[in-house]
RNA sequence: GCGCCCGUAGCUCAGUCGGAUAGAGCAUCGGCCUUCUAAGCCGAGGGUCGCAGGUUCGAUUCCUGCCGGGCGCGCCA
């Protein structure tokens, strides 16, 4: 797997190395583990650490250090461009490279640009994720935002990986749900024009309900009331159901959150793909009759037990939906079904990848990524949020509150099976205080020191006008090795559908750029400017002033160009996350 | 009761396949703006990686048991 050209290069002469070994005799290995590069934890250790002789120690008998010399001792004599190789305790094979090795990777991010980090290892494979999916039954709350922020972010990582991805929501247009909600609407509706009707016993109860039988004796007056109570109710379902459905694509698109499709579970019935798909499964003895019921015979795939899927009162059961769904995303051919899912959904993650194993396809065709709920907190109080009671605070509102970047951003930057405490009162306090802010304004610096270049007629060379040798400083030197990993990084947090990891390089990153640009100069000092030495921390501590570094030209050359590729790996990594790269804070 | 997830610094959390002295942010304390954006930087303190075993050269990571927290076990969705 590569994790970026340079460690890719390493890994390789590693590999060239031990089969070299072989041939001679010293290693006896049939196959040998492709090579493991890795930064060191220390830089003192070197620039890149493998422990590839540790892990063969046992395999061919000797000691890991025994193994590390050989493969040092081939290297040395083979491979040019190592400043040195050494070997750590226990077997730890540290390599310091010669420091023009790392210039390719400024190159490499100037030529790919945009597509920096990209890699083809999805070959094009067919991704359905399916994600949001929320009844339309009200607005969306938090929880729904993160589910969002994840898929979106999700979405961008494979494609940035190679794969052909289509977001899909999955609108659960039929069933109990809707009918209550069709009956709550009503019942404010005609409490509006005077009639009391009881409220379905669980009812919507929120303010929203309201609303929207506001809306509807706007529209309609009281003509709904000479429809018979059957009708009524129907005609307030499909009012109610189609101003939510606008309000969440609304909302979905205000948080830059889209989807290419938007397949309605009321399709599944008219279409008769459910009829289809439990068809399917009768053929391949998949379904029986019980208690007046019907089931789908899921224990033959590892399911706690047998699932009904039409009731007795010869209803569907939303599991039919869902299996005739699946059976749907399967026939239009992707290679692959992402689901992003509730936690608290996880026991039905066994009978739907059962059902993808009934229609003959291997259950891990099927991929659910659980996202944990998220507790709102206001001042430190929580806040309890059901659709039923209305007790809850909107996805809108929280964007509006926090703004819509600092939102997704703060969605990912946890794993998402974890439980995330969001603390309004503390997000709008320190809003400041955010991370996204700390990486978007190292990226708005960048953009200002630019722009004041270019006004000054510095314009930003090409990578190979400079003399990259110049950038010889820590500050520099790191900033670089962090840009090589990023093409691996987006790999392994595509392969392991975990955007997360992004948002922690990106703080790294913008660490690095905060801590150079404060110690370094770019730009020369403008004419009649006098310098004032610089203050740096002395050993205990104490400032002590130092003399300010003076910035050449040529010095002043290689900073931009180096500055100009750390901008755009910023720019990438807040754009797989949906976050925006402001030019201006 | 059974199943899934989680338990790492005061708080919120990172920690690919087992690797070297376990990290970050916030909070606390001490410094740094006449300069290209201080929404920033530098430094200090802070840990029994829930507990106990096991596997091995090596375990926060893998296995088993226990404790604590969350969720799920409908002819609801």
């Amino acid at each position: 797997m590569s994790v970026g050209i340079v460690q890719e290069r390493v890994a390789a002469a590693i590999a060239e190395a031990l089969e070299i070994v072989k041939k001679q005799g010293l290693l006896t290995s049939e196959m040998f583990p492709s090579p493991v590069v890795e930064f060191p934890k220390r830089e003192e250790w070197g620039d890149l650490s493998s422990n590839v002789a540790m892990s063969l120690a046992k395999k061919e008998g000797k000691s890991p250090r025994v193994v590390a010399e050989l493969i040092a001792e081939q290297m040395r004599a083979a491979c040019p461009f190592f400043e040195h190789i050494d070997i750590a305790p226990p077997g730890f094979l540290n390599f310091t490279l010669r420091r023009d090795c790392w210039d390719t990777v400024l190159t490499e991010v100037e030529t790919q640009g945009a597509c920096y980090g990209n890699s083809s290892i999805g070959h094009g494979r067919r991704v359905l994720l399916e994600f949001v999916s929320a009844n339309p039954t009200g607005p969306l709350h938090m929880g729904h935002g993160r589910g969002a922020a994840l898929g979106e972010a999700l979405a961008r990582l494979l494609r940035a990986a190679g794969y052909a991805v289509e977001r899909e929501y999955y609108i659960n247009d039929a069933g109990r749900q809707m009918k209550l909600l069709a009956a709550s609407v009503y019942a404010r509706y005609a409490a509006l024009e005077g009639q009391t009707i009881a409220f379905p016993e669980d009812g919507y109860h929120g303010a929203y309900i309201q609303e929207l039988a506001q809306g509807i004796q706007e529209q309609m007056g009281s003509n709904l009331l000479s429809l018979s109570p059957e009708e009524a109710t129907a005609r307030c379902g499909e009012l109610a159901y189609e101003k939510l459905l606008a309000a969440i694509k609304q909302d979905l698109a205000d948080f830059g959150i889209t989807f290419e499709t938007w397949y309605s579970e009321a399709s599944l019935f008219t279409t008769g793909k459910i009829h289809d798909a439990l068809n399917d499964l009768e053929k391949r003895d998949l379904v029986f009759k019980a208690d007046g019921a019907t089931w789908f015979r899921s224990t033959t795939f590892k399911d706690e037990k047998d699932r009904v899927v039409c009731k007795q009162d010869g209803d569907y059961t939303y599991l039919a939906s869902d299996i005739a769904y699946h059976y749907d995303k399967l026939t239009r051919g992707f290679d692959w079904l992402i689901n992003i899912w509730g936690a608290d959904h996880h026991g039905y993650v066994p009978r739907m990848q059962g059902a993808v194993e009934a229609f003959g396809y291997p259950k891990d065709r099927l991929q659910v990524v659980l996202v944990q709920m998220v507790s709102l907190l206001r001042g430190g109080q929580k806040v309890e949020m059901s659709k039923r009671s209305g007790e809850f605070v909107t996805l809108q509102e929280v964007a509006d509150e926090v703004g819509a970047d600092a939102a997704k951003f703060f969605f990912l930057m946890r794993r998402s099976d974890t439980h995330l405490e969001f603390d309004l009162e503390l997000a709008k306090k320190q809003s400041s205080e955010n991370p996204v802010y700390y990486v978007q304004y190292a990226h708005a610096r960048l953009a200002s020191l630019l722009r004041i270049a270019e006004e000054r007629g510095l314009t930003v060379p090409v990578v190979s006008d400079v003399d990259l040798s110049l950038l010889a400083a820590p500050e520099e030197f790191r900033l670089i090795k962090h840009l090589s990993s990023f093409p691996g990084l987006i790999e392994s947090c595509a392969q392991a559908l975990e955007p997360h990891r992004i948002s922690f390089y990106l703080q790294e990153l913008a660490g690095l750029l905060h801590a150079f640009y404060y110690k370094h100069r770019v730009l020369p000092p403008k004419e009649g400017e006098v310098q004032a030495d610089a203050v740096e921390p002395g050993p205990d501590g104490e400032a002590v002033e130092a003399p300010r570094e003076v910035v050449s030209p040529s010095v002043t050359q290689s900073r931009l160009a180096l500055l100009q590729q750390v901008k755009t790996v910023l720019h990438n990594g807040l754009t797989l996350l949906g976050v925006s790269a402001p030019e201006k804070m």
